[in-house]
DNA sequence: CTGTTAGCGCGTTCAT
DNA sequence: ATGAACGCGCTAACAG
């Protein structure tokens, strides 16, 4: 592999112009710039990145750090923020935290050590104050899906209680009034915001939160395949079931057929993220975006402006949900 | 941060003693260890890696290249080859192909770029002739779900063939005989080999291959909504579909179920790839296993292997299909 | 505008 | 078993 050494050597000139013409800080008459550029050419150079790393304390890497690879959220994310820092040509480093305080703690520990020069994270188990003592560190974070008020210019967010809102207040202008509310982990706080929303949807209706009508899930297909097993136990009228998640309205809605209950005819389903496959199975679910794509894009535009100083783009920090009528709710009729 | 050189002041040994115990390639007396190790210890040193890196010539990072980041498939993939390279204290750079050749090959170009050790590809728009000339390169490369005979050694792939098979013989043996053919786009090898399968099963069974009951889909969930959409049209009697995908699978079951056919009461489906969403909702999907995550994690040994000689694992390089029977497919009864 | 000269932090001979 | 010295490929002052 050539290196800058050689090509300074083939160009007649110094290293310092090489690195010159790859870096154009500095000015370069254009004679020269052209010999080193035939020089680099005629010896297929690409330049060492560890190396240029190394002397100019620069990794050009961010590591990113979600809770799993794998699910219907990260990879939209992923595929923005790769796509928008490859393009300023940094590199994206992936470590996976499992919602596991222990594992997410040893991921930003491994993606430091990698010399990244910042971090993106999607974290739910580390605690504010660990968070709060990593951002007064001398490497960079931004954190996607969390507020945090203190270190709230490096937050990138959705306004959970309102989509939460949105989706309830859709449901009840539809005429519903016995709306069964199918939650995520409450130890998460977005599970939290959402049925937050939730109620002061109910409120605006002057509709009393019953408890029994609450089944606390796991934000994934079978938590909602459970929530609505029991739900059916219980003996009561159920017209509608808002959840805080596509993928427990779906498992919501698979049982629901199983017992011959259709949807939305019988009963009214809404999720909640917006998530591609639900929009293409039978019936097709109406829900409340979670824009993790764009998120995921802010995250990286953020770094970009403020660690690599390459970009003039505002950054948005708080994100709208939006409603996306489909199929699976329909007007009470009885 | 503390650099090496720190660390040898405060243990009152050589540049060289502490690199060894780092390492602990050549033997470092129990007692200077120790003054290292705790030196290391007082000043939280954490080797650079970068600066390992360089002097090593070995950057302990492995690329990634899958057509796209999100969709059901590269997550569970990424997942385990994150997780098994990361305890072998490797990092993984990724990197989109979107399914075109240019973009595949500047993904290439730029893993390579970043001095990665290996790079894991799963890339379908490039030719074999690429392929075969990058293997011959000095940077080692294993192929996902590509079979490319003059490399064989580096190729890890499923056995689309005999899975292809397997979905239209057990469709065959629940007695059906009038069965529509959903395939992936032809263009992709994937595609082509599951319906060689197809046909196999089908003159296994003395059945003629019927061009009208085939469509030729994308994998993708719309397409399958295309696809039942086109087959209904067609006034033929069908009684199974078989599809090539779990995603089209899907779409075909949302067109039946919007018109009225019973699945599987009315008509059979079965899919392949065996993703997570389809197993939750109604009816569940029977389909043959596509084990993307097994194969990620054996890409991920291969270059341990290979690379590192860090393990002596058995690289098996052919995976074979697996049949899950569930919901959507039952007996012809007429 | 261009060349010289130090490092960046660490691995690795080669001596001792 | 340990230390001195060089080099990995490049950037960044500092001169000129």
């Amino acid at each position: 592999m050539a290196t800058i050494y050689d090509v300074s050597v083939l160009a007649g000139v110094s290293l310092a112009t090489v690195s010159r013409v790859m870096n154009n800080n500095t000015k370069v008459s254009d004679k020269t710039r052209q010999k080193v550029l035939d020089a680099m050419a005629s010896l297929d150079y690409r330049p060492n990145t560890i190396a240029q790393s190394l002397a100019s304390n620069c990794s050009n890497s961010v590591g990113v750090l979600v809770s799993q690879l794998d699910g219907p959220f990260y990879g939209p994310m992923m595929t923005e923020i790769e796509t928008s820092l490859r393009s300023a040509n940094k590199h994206v480093i992936i470590a996976a935290g499992h919602s596991d305080e222990a594992q997410e703690k040893s991921g930003v520990e491994f993606l430091m050590s990698r010399g990244c020069d910042a971090l993106i994270l999607d974290v739910e188990a580390v605690s504010d104050e660990y968070l709060i003592k990593l951002y007064k560190g001398t490497t960079p974070i931004v954190l996607i899906n969390r507020y945090i008020e203190a270190i709230k210019d490096c937050c990138i967010y959705l306004e959970n209680e309102q989509g939460g809102y949105m989706a309830t207040n859709y449901i009840l202008s539809l005429g519903h009034k016995d709306v069964a509310y199918v939650s995520g982990p409450m130890s998460k706080r977005d599970a939290q915001d959402r049925l937050l929303g939730h109620k002061r949807a109910l409120a605006e209706y002057g509709l009393a939160f019953d408890d029994e009508l609450w089944y606390e899930g796991n934000f994934r297909e079978f938590g909602g395949n459970d929530a609505m097993n029991h739900l059916l136990t219980l003996d009561k009228k159920i017209t509608a079931v808002v959840c805080a998640s596509d993928q427990m309205a779906s498992g919501v809605i698979a049982v629901c057929l199983e017992n011959g209950i259709k949807v939305p005819d019988d009963i009214s389903i809404i999720g909640y993220d917006n998530i591609p496959f639900p929009q293409y199975i039978s019936p097709k679910l109406t829900t409340v975006s979670n824009p993790i794509n764009e998120m995921g894009k802010m995250a990286a535009l953020w770094v970009l402006q403020h660690v690599y100083k390459d970009t003039k783009v505002d950054v948005d920090c708080a994100f709208a949900p939006e409603l996306f009528i489909r199929d699976s709710a329909k007007p009470l009729t009885s």
